[in-house]
RNA sequence: GGGACCGUAGCUCAGCUGGAUAGAGCAUCUGCCUUCUAAGCAGAGGGUCGCAGGUUCGAGUCCUGCCGGUCCUACCA
């Protein structure tokens, strides 16, 4: 509604200038610094000075002397130097919001792919990869909120490097037979048990670095399909997966399609790209020096200023000289798959039914006879990875140009975030030991390799245990079950708010006590607000009212109540929805949605505070403020569950 | 060496394509629970927006240089 408002100013403004004008002018609507100053700012004025030599204010006061009439428009006003204030007819305002007169959505079309997630499948997951998934996951749900069709993809890299030192550990390390391993998996926290031994073989090859020969060996088994490492390997790749969905599902996160790595190479998605790169000459096989016998990228394609002339040393190795392809040769191939440019496509069998009833597919290289949905295909892709891979991915993107995509490489975008770190203080907390340079530092970086970091299981427990003294404090009356839900839904909010509350491309430097904190800007705290909404319309049906039939408001009415500022200023705030939504997605940050809530939270709660509207005796006030209360609650609680994935419970 | 990002209140961070008196939260201090739950509300103090130039009606925001910090620049991912 608001939003809608806004453009129509923009247009009317840019019609009127042109037509008494000839100007075209891009109309800049802001909104004013003080709510005081009305609902929105001109700065057009100041622009037109220059083309107009004339004085801004002078202009200002020109223009709305002559501007025609704007639906829905009380006033304008010029302010300041120059600005040009506008002030909307509050009663007009309400009723359309009252009556529900929303626009309708109009988005674009074709399906867009967002890939999130992608943890190696070794080990337990932890505070970094959930900010990937929480991030991921509210960019899913805001795209989907606007209405756009999203495919929500996780990238399983089972073949890789990683996976392959677990199997070592467990291989040559613990000199584990099959049965005894496919028996640890049998048992609870496996991911647990694969993040110690993971950090053992890592230490084990800095002790003894001729071990690295059975990493070699184990990607070989392993690539190849054969032999009891390769065995391993895949039990321990799809036990880990089915921990991390499990934990990812804690938080409400859920996936469409699980692509695998294993499948890229065996359905020969790689083979056929390559070919693709060898005809468009997008690679090239280097004869000598530190490259010789390596298909390469030259720098060129996927770096600025790199001069076409670049050495061979400075191109990115596709191909290693032992025939073997890249991590990012294999994304290229995947990202060819994503657009639907590869010609080619997985076979699929059911992974997971989610609690909710969806169902999660994962690639496989055998046919099935289960009919899955046609994946991949996306007319934009996003890849929610973090910013440290910007080079990789910028690889990508070339190879895309270079073989003539264009358009998709326009439409691949690196979703890029700042890792998560850990603070010096909390480090000491969870007793990692810290180097004298460590302690100066702002942040010490976790290392899966070194087994440093917070586990995403143990963080969500955490959360939920403090949750719980809380709720149990405060309701020792609720039966335990439903104590432990309301916990768990204050602990969702909490960290999912707590991973969006910073832009993108901020470093977390991750504080336990920060994130444990349910005070403030936090995810219970925007709760709260719902809650206390709830908790209004539940006591009206407690004391046996109903609440009141909302369409006796008319615009007079509603125009008699929004004289008083605070309920004006609530009721703009929360028809700010979808505005938020909106300049949230376009500027790509989760961040700014999940600030707006708490504003929105904001209001509420000091409105809450003034305005007690059970006791309030003027029925037409009364009524009002019940309304108010209405479409506060579900303006917010659609931007807290739907939008930011966080839960709103039925009491705190 | 090359590339990218960052430097805003004691701390952690917002600040959209340049716009009115630079904002939150935490911490500190002062008030407010017989009321729809205080996980709350009201208020106070706290700033040379790293430094120096430049662009213009106007710069935290754009340009250049410097200082300080981080990441990337693998035949790892």
């Amino acid at each position: 509604m608001f939003h809608q408002l806004e453009e129509q100013l923009r247009a009317s403004f840019a019609q009127f200038l042109s037509a008494n004008y000839g100007l075209e002018a891009q109309v800049v609507v802001e909104q004013p610094k003080q709510s005081s100053f009305g609902e929105f700012a001109l700065p057009i004025a100041f622009s037109l000075a220059r083309q107009l030599r004339k004085a801004p204010k002078a202009i200002a006061e020109e223009l709305v002397a002559k501007m025609p009439a704007i639906p829905g428009v009380a006033a304008l006003e010029v302010a300041g130097n120059g600005y040009i204030n506008v002030r909307l007819q509050r009663g007009h305002y309400a009723r359309a919001l009252l009556s529900g007169s929303a626009a309708a959505l109009n988005p674009a079309a074709g399906k867009v792919i967002v890939e999130h997630t992608n943890i190696n499948p070794n080990k337990a997951a932890h505070i970094g990869h959930l900010r990937n998934s929480v991030l991921g996951d509210t960019f899913v749900r805001m795209l989907r909120s606007a209405g756009r069709r999203v495919e929500v993809q996780n990238y399983i890299d089972n073949t890789g490097v990683q996976v392959a030192d677990v199997v070592v550990g467990f291989h040559y390390l613990e000199k584990k037979p099959v049965e005894e391993v496919k028996a640890l998996i049998a048992q609870p926290k496996f991911d647990y048990y694969c993040w110690d031994l993971y950090a053992r073989t890592s230490q084990h090859y800095t002790a003894n670095p001729e071990a690295i020969q059975w990493r070699r060996d184990t990607l070989h088994a392993i690539e190849h399909g054969e032999g009891t490492l390769a065995e391993i390997g895949h039990l321990v790749a799809d036990a880990i997966v089915e921990r991390h969905i499990d934990t990812m599902w804690r938080l409400a996160i859920a996936y469409d399609v699980f692509p695998r790595e294993s499948e890229i190479l065996h359905l020969k998605f790689w083979a056929k790209a390559f070919e693709q790169l060898k005809e468009r000459k997008a690679v090239y096989l280097v004869e000598e020096g530190k490259n010789q016998g390596c298909w390469v990228m030259a720098a060129s394609h996927f770096r600025e200023g790199a001069s076409e002339a670049a050495s061979d040393d400075d191109a990115k190795v596709i191909v290693r000289s032992n025939g073997t392809v890249t991590y990012v040769g294999k994304d290229i191939a995947y990202q060819m798959w994503k657009f639907g440019l590869l010609g080619l496509d997985f076979h699929y069998k059911p992974l997971r039914v989610y609690p909710d009833g969806h169902q999660a597919w994962v690639a496989t290289d055998e046919p099935c006879d289960l009919p899955a949905p046609a994946f991949g295909g996306g007319a934009e892709v996003y890849n929610v990875i973090d910013s440290r891979q910007s080079y990789l991915q910028d690889v990508v993107v070339a190879g895309l140009r270079a073989l003539g995509y264009d358009k998709q490489a326009e439409h691949s975008i690196h979703f890029s975030y700042e890792m998560v770190a850990l603070s010096p203080r909390t480090c000491v907390e969870l007793g990692i030991p810290l180097s004298e340079e460590d302690r100066k530092r702002p942040y010490v970086e976790v290392s899966g390799r070194k087994g440093l970091g917070v586990k995403a299981d143990d963080l969500i427990d955490k959360l939920i245990e403090k949750a719980r003294a809380e709720v149990d404090s405060r309701h020792p009356d609720k039966a335990e079950a439903e104590r432990v839900r309301v916990a768990t839904q204050i602990a969702i909010g909490a960290l999912r708010y707590f991973l969006l509350k910073f832009t993108r491309n901020t470093v977390i430097a991750f504080d336990l006590q920060e994130a444990l904190s349910f005070e403030g800007e936090t995810g219970p705290y925007v709760q709260y607000a719902a809650v206390r909404a709830r908790n209004i319309l539940r006591k009206l049906e407690e004391r046996g009212g109903a609440l009141p039939d909302f369409s006796q408001l008319d615009e007079a009415a509603l125009a008699r109540q929004l004289q008083a500022e605070d309920f004006w200023q609530l009721l703009i705030a929360a028809s700010k929805s979808g505005s938020a939504l909106d300049s949230a997605l376009s500027s790509g940050e989760p961040a700014a949605m999940a600030r707006y809530a708490f504003q929105l939270a904001q209001a509420f709660n000091a409105f809450y505070h003034d305005y007690p509207i059970l006791a309030e005796e003027n029925p037409e006030k009364r009524t009002f403020l019940l309304w108010l209360a209405v479409y506060f609650k579900e303006q917010l609680e659609r931007t807290l569950d739907q939008v930011l994935g966080i839960p709103v419970p039925d009491y705190m």
